[in-house]
RNA sequence: GGUGGAGUGGCCGAGAGGCGAGGCAACGGCCUGCAAAGCCGUCUACACGGGUUCAAAUCCCGUCUCCACCUCCA
C-alpha cells in the first residue's frame, strides 16, 4: 500500500512518507519558453502526470506545481534577432507547451507560475543569501558562493573539485569561477527589472527556489525533472533554498529522455520532432501510449516502427472496450483497479509491468466475450476502464470525447455504411460472395474496415 | 579526468538469485463462405570472460561497447 518512488539524491527506491499525512507536494520543472516542445519535453510532463494520477487514486490531495521559465539568455536573443518583445515569444512558446501537454491528455497543474511574475520573492530570496554570508553582489551581478554551502554537489555525487573549470563568458567579478549566477546585470537594450543591485534579470536556477517557497513552503515532497536537469540546476536550487534555511525537496524524481538513434533529442542538436509535428501523424492518444507506457527512468528510442507497435497494442486495448460497449452497452470504470496493477505502480510507478495486467485483462475479457459471457465482459471492461484512467489512457473518458471521432458525423456515416452492409448482407444471403467482397474492398478503399461477427458486421475507421 | 545510466529473443520493452512480464511481427491451429477481430499454441533471450551458489539475466571481479551530465538543456 505504501508508494515506492526511486530518490535521485538516496541513489535508491524509497518508502514515500508524505510531509503531510493525506497530502503530496510536487514541483516540475517545467519548461523554457525559448522554442516549441518537442515529444521529449512533453514525455517530462507525461511522467509526472502519471505521477500525480497515481497519487490521486491512491487518495492523496494532490498540490502540483509546474513552472514556466518566461526569461533566459536565448528568449532575449531571438527577441533580438526577430525584433519582437521577448514576452511574445515567450507566451507564444508557453501555449505550444500547453497546447503539446492538452493534446496528450495531461491534467492541468494546480497552478503554473511564471519566473518573471516573481521577481520580488527572487530579490527576498537574494538579500537573505547575501546577509547569510552565501551569495555576493559584484557589478550588478549577484553570485551564489558554492564554497560557503557544504552540502553543494551532494545530490549528483560529485566534488567541487573535480567540475571542469567553466570558461567565464561574460559573467566578471566571480570569486570562484565555479559559483553561479542567480541574478545577472542587465545589458543595453535587455528586459531588466529594479533591484537593489541595480537593472537586471534572473539568472536560471533562483525562479524554481523562489517560486517553491511561494506555492510550497519552505520544504515540500517531490522535486521532478529531466535527468539533464540534476546538474546544474537542481545543484543549485539547492543551495539557494538550503542555505535560506528551508528545507526543501524531500524525494528527487528524474525522468530520462528520449533519443534519436542514440543521441539526447535536443533544440540545440537540432535532432527534434515537434509536438504540434507528431499530433498530425499520430492519434494523440497512441502518442501518449507510446511516450506514457515505458519506465519514466528508461530512455525512449525514437523509432516509427516503434509507434506503428503502439498504435496495434493500444489497437487492441481500444478494440476490446469498443466491442464490450456495442454488446452490453455503457459500462462505467470499476472503483478499484485489481491488485497486481496496483503492485506495479506503487514500486516506483511501475507503468509497463501494469501495463501487463491491462493486457491480461483485456485478454480474459475477450475470451470472456467470444464465450457469449456478457457479465464477465463487463466486469473486465470496468476494471481495464479504471486501469486506462490511471494512466489516462482510457478512450471513452471524456477527455479524449470527439478526439477524431466526429461525433455529428459518426451518425450520418453509420446510417450509411448500414445501408450499404445490408446490400453485403443480402450477397452474402444468396452466397454472391463476389459481389459482397467486393463491397467490403470498396468500403475498404474508403478506409473503412469491415468484421463479420456472430451479431453482424461491424465497421469501423481503418485509422483507429 | 569525475559522476550517473544502459547492453535482454526478429523488433519494442519489463524483471533483478529459483517459479519463464507484456506487446508487436512471424508461423501453426480454432472460428469464418473468404477475410477481419478474437482465442489457443510455437519461436524462450539476457554484451563478453571468470567467480560465488544446490541454483545467476539477477550477486562478485574483470573486459568491451554505447549514452548522458560536468554551468544552454525535459
Amino acid at each position: 500500500m505504501t508508494i515506492r518512488l526511486y530518490d535521485t539524491s538516496a541513489r535508491q527506491v524509497r518508502d514515500f512518507t508524505p510531509l503531510v499525512p493525506g497530502c503530496v507536494s510536487i514541483y516540475l520543472c517545467g519548461a523554457t519558453v525559448q522554442a516549441p516542445p518537442h515529444i521529449g519535453h512533453i514525455r517530462s510532463g507525461l511522467n509526472f502526470d502519471i505521477m500525480q494520477r497515481w497519487f490521486r487514486y491512491r487518495g492523496y490531495d494532490v498540490t502540483f506545481v509546474r513552472n514556466v521559465t518566461d526569461i533566459d539568455d536565448k528568449i532575449i536573443r531571438k527577441s533580438a534577432e526577430q525584433g519582437r518583445p521577448w514576452w511574445q515569444i515567450a507566451y507564444e512558446n508557453e501555449r505550444a507547451f500547453n497546447d503539446g501537454y492538452d493534446a496528450l491528455g495531461c491534467l492541468p497543474p494546480t497552478i503554473e507560475p511564471r519566473a518573471t511574475g516573481h521577481v520580488p520573492e527572487m530579490i527576498e530570496m537574494m538579500r537573505e543569501l547575501i546577509e547569510r554570508g552565501h551569495a555576493y553582489e559584484s557589478e550588478g551581478n549577484v553570485y551564489f558562493d558554492v564554497r560557503s554551502f557544504p552540502g553543494y554537489l551532494d545530490l549528483s555525487n560529485q566534488e567541487l573539485e573535480n567540475l571542469r573549470q567553466p570558461e567565464s563568458e561574460g559573467e566578471l567579478g566571480k570569486r570562484d569561477q565555479r559559483d553561479f549566477a542567480m541574478w545577472k546585470a542587465a545589458k543595453p537594450g535587455e528586459p531588466s527589472w529594479e533591484t537593489p543591485w541595480g537593472r537586471g534579470r534572473p539568472g536560471w536556477h533562483l525562479e524554481c527556489s523562489a517560486m517553491v517557497r511561494k506555492y510550497l513552503g519552505s520544504a515540500f515532497d517531490i522535486h521532478g525533472g529531466g535527468v539533464d536537469l540534476v546538474f546544474p540546476h537542481h545543484e543549485n536550487e539547492i543551495a539557494q533554498s538550503k542555505a535560506c534555511g528551508d528545507g526543501f525537496a524531500r524525494y528527487w524524481a528524474h525522468n530520462a529522455w528520449v533519443t534519436m538513434s542514440g543521441e539526447k533529442m535536443s533544440k540545440s542538436l537540432g535532432n527534434s520532432v515537434l509536438v504540434s509535428e507528431m499530433v498530425k501523424q499520430w492519434r494523440p492518444i497512441v502518442l501518449r501510449y507510446y511516450l506514457g507506457t515505458p519506465h519514466y527512468r528508461s530512455t525512449i528510442e525514437y523509432s516509427e516502427e516503434a509507434l506503428r507497435e503502439a498504435e496495434s497494442a493500444f489497437a487492441r486495448i481500444e478494440g476490446f472496450v469498443q466491442r464490450v460497449v456495442e454488446k452490453a452497452g455503457p459500462v462505467e470504470p470499476a472503483a478499484e483497479v485489481p491488485p497486481a496493477f496496483a503492485e506495479a505502480m506503487d514500486e516506483d510507478l511501475g507503468v509497463p509491468q501494469a501495463l501487463a495486467i491491462v493486457h491480461t485483462t483485456v485478454r480474459q475479457g475477450n475470451s470472456a466475450l467470444t464465450a457469449d459471457d456478457k457479465e464477465t465482459a463487463v466486469a473486465r471492461l470496468a476494471e481495464v476502464r479504471a486501469m486506462l484512467g490511471v494512466l489516462g489512457l482510457d478512450p471513452l473518458d471524456e477527455q479524449w470525447a470527439g478526439a477524431g471521432r466526429g461525433d455529428d458525423l459518426h451518425g450520418v456515416v453509420d446510417s450509411l455504411v448500414r445501408l450499404v452492409l445490408e446490400q453485403r448482407q443480402a450477397a452474402r444471403a444468396r452466397k454472391d460472395y463476389a459481389t459482397a467482397d467486393s463491397i467490403r474492398d470498396q468500403l475498404a478503399q474508403s478506409g473503412l474496415v469491415i468484421e463479420d461477427t456472430p451479431s453482424g458486421p461491424r465497421w469501423q475507421l481503418s485509422g483507429k
